[in-house]
DNA sequence: ATACGTGCAAAGTATTTGCAAACGG
DNA sequence: CCGTTTGCAAATACTTTGCACGTAT
């Protein structure tokens, strides 16, 4: 656990310096749009960022959330993530170590992480062939979780 | 080219036909649609749907095309895609031959389909350890295509 | 004949944009 | 100071819903 947490600081220290090195300020909005998304271990959605800053008492227009995360997003600091159902959702990016795909319960909507090495290797072998400069990737499994069904 | 075209008219005769023996009845604006859609290579969207069907002479309500796909979605004759851009696209479901996954253009907004049997063989490893009833999978490529580069 | 299917227009969400005021460096 | 960032409200884009009329069986 210790070690997530430390991860989680990087990111956001890391992002922050980032930004400020590429001569952006940051203001109240962005710092604690940055701030939320780091102590995060999975994806959140716009309206789920807007609520848990009011709720910390550190309220920021939805107008403001959504530009940090184009900002985030453009930079590569952030991952947007789709899992249907028309909302999107973000991640930060961290280093391989952390990298994950989803696991989507199309009746509760409950989502899950889960990582797979094997997985990776057939995904990078894949990529090579395309004759794309691939940037990224997202694997969504859909299905029953074991509640549902 | 040959192959494809049978296998296109199946989708769509089965797709009438298992509706019908579900009691649906296939008005004008169902059987459009699905036509239609027996003709794609790849995913569409609501909007590109109505548009085609304008063109050929078969306007349809955008309203009735997007409770065809609700309905056809339901029923697993059809497969939401969801490739970021807040637009869902749908594409016909066929067997196992025609599957594949998606190659997106981050610049130009350009798609591709590709397949590949060892990813599907990694999928259906992880799929099986995940204690989930895994009823489908979505896997999409972001990057650069050749032009873009 | 009688449900089911369809189109139109209105409503509902998620997201983006214009603009004046607040703020960071 | 001065240009960037922010919040609000209005605009936009996509999708869903209500309702009266049409149609398949």
């Amino acid at each position: 656990m210790r070690a997530t947490i430390i991860k989680s600081v990087d990111w956001t220290e890391r992002t922050l310096r980032t930004l400020h090195e590429a001569g952006y300020r940051n203001g109240f909005a962005r710092r604690a749009v940055v701030e939320l998304l780091g102590r995060q271990d999975c994806c959140l959605t716009a309206q789920e960022i807007f609520d848990g800053l009011r709720d910390d008492g550190r309220p920021v227009g939805i107008a403001s959330i959504y530009r940090v995360l184009d900002l985030l997003t453009e930079k590569g600091l952030l991952q947007r993530i789709d899992l249907g159902g028309g909302v999107a959702r973000y991640e930060a990016v961290r280093g391989h170590e952390e990298h994950h795909h989803h696991l989507v319960c199309d009746d509760c909507g409950r989502v899950e992480a889960f990582a797979d090495d094997e997985l990776e290797r057939a995904l990078d072998r894949v990529e090579r062939r395309t004759g794309y400069s691939v940037a990224g990737h997202d694997v969504v499994l859909r299905g029953s979780c074991a509640a549902c069904r």
